[in-house]
DNA sequence: CGGGGCGTTGACATTGGTCAAAATATGTGG
DNA sequence: CCACATATTTTGACCAATGTCAACGCCCCG
């Protein structure tokens, strides 16, 4: 299927909104829609050949899978999101859909030429990449110091910040885009720790459950931060 | 002081490797070598300005600093490695020399208006980021999921990596770039921790330790990988 | 010779993991 | 719409791993 950037959810977010018309229309060209249903994966790790993806809507995990057979969570993948690789040889991690999720799918090889041609293409990417990059270092900071109390905090704010549309602020009611197991992935602890501690938030009066995803941010000033 | 690229010992290592001559010198005249020693800061979290360097020699930390005062390294460069911000407006992160240390440091703006007008230098520092962002994510792996025995193990052997020519074997003799308050600080661990794991793998057979940074690696097979 | 930094070791307390079971949601077929 | 089956979450009891505190040893440097 070939792409209508025309209705793209995200086409003054995503990195290809750096090009101008006539760039896009041939972007589009090599690029194909790919929808996904929730546990779907987009690329597996160890698979051969490049190929990346813009996201346009939903949500994805990208994570690696220890010996033992557990999954860590690497990173959230947010609607204008970019993931894939175009230069190794092979994907490093496995990039699974959290729930529907609409994606531009592009091979490695036609990407890279594309960046060659247009070099805000490489800039733009360049900015985008440094983002992830410091996402990935902030999750680092939260999972490495802290104990489990300040890590299920620090992700609830973050998640918080995520889910609202001004980016300062983070949003008093919001669903958790990950199940209680994905956050113990996320945040290396186990299913069990995360529910107690998102027990004794709600007994302290910092948040409020709705149901198995929702919550609502009574008193932020009560959650431990690091 | 200018700087002499006939010299660099990273000339065909760095990001400024895909240049040519002439483009390299028009860089290198935006650009000045600095010298810092051990514990130096290069970049302190916060500073105003765009800034950033290529490590020409020695080593850096990249840290971040929680509430409490405690430090947690996120990553460590390496001689032609990359560091800072060319776009954000301010330092998200101190980085500070575990060494003495040379390096090439450009200002913000000049660094963008090279990206700009040489498009290949865009597109060496995106796949250098992109390989910084799966180095971070390693890490995030590393000490995500696995116990101490297991992140003390891994961060052996990634640095036997590190200290090797060749990047696929792991040098058998090598000197640990941090101490170990430092280290403890990256895996998330303490320094007690960490001197207990390295005695246990002493004790077991799979290292010897010679005098306090020197490791030998005799029996890697016996480290418990995660 | 003395002092300070760094590393090691030991005793003990605490956090968070493990195992098990109950409670709550979600889905499915009738 | 209900009843049942399944998956997810919560809770509790227990225990091991690791953090904390304290003491000691080693080495470098004055």
């Amino acid at each position: 299927m070939s792409l209508s950037c025309a209705t793209c959810p995200v086409r003054d977010r995503a990195a290809c909104a750096v090009l101008d018309e006539a760039e896009r229309d041939e972007l589009a060209r090599v690029g194909r829609t790919r929808k996904l249903s929730k546990g779907e994966t987009l690329f597996a790790a160890g698979e051969s050949g490049a190929a990346c993806a813009t996201l346009k809507s939903g949500a994805l995990k990208i994570t690696a899978t220890d010996i033992d057979g557990r999954e860590r969570i690497l990173s959230l993948v947010h609607p204008s999101g970019f993931v894939g690789e175009m230069f190794a040889p092979y994907m490093r991690h496995d990039v699974v859909a959290l729930g529907e999720s609409e994606l531009c799918v592009f091979s490695g090889p036609a990407f890279a030429d594309a960046i060659e041609r247009y070099p805000r293409l490489a800039q733009a990417l360049l900015r985008r990449t440094q983002e992830d990059l410091f996402a990935s270092r902030e999750l680092l900071a939260l999972t490495g110091n802290s104990s489990a109390e300040q890590r299920v905090a620090g992700a609830l704010l973050s998640m918080a910040r995520a889910a609202s549309d001004s980016p300062c602020h983070p949003a008093t009611r919001f669903d958790l885009p990950l199940s209680r197991g994905e956050l113990a992935d996320m945040l290396g602890l186990t299913i069990e720790t995360v529910s107690r501690m998102l027990t004794r938030f709600e007994r302290d009066g910092a948040i409020r459950r709705e149901g198995k995803r929702g919550i609502e941010l009574i008193d932020p000033a009560l959650l431990p931060l690091s």
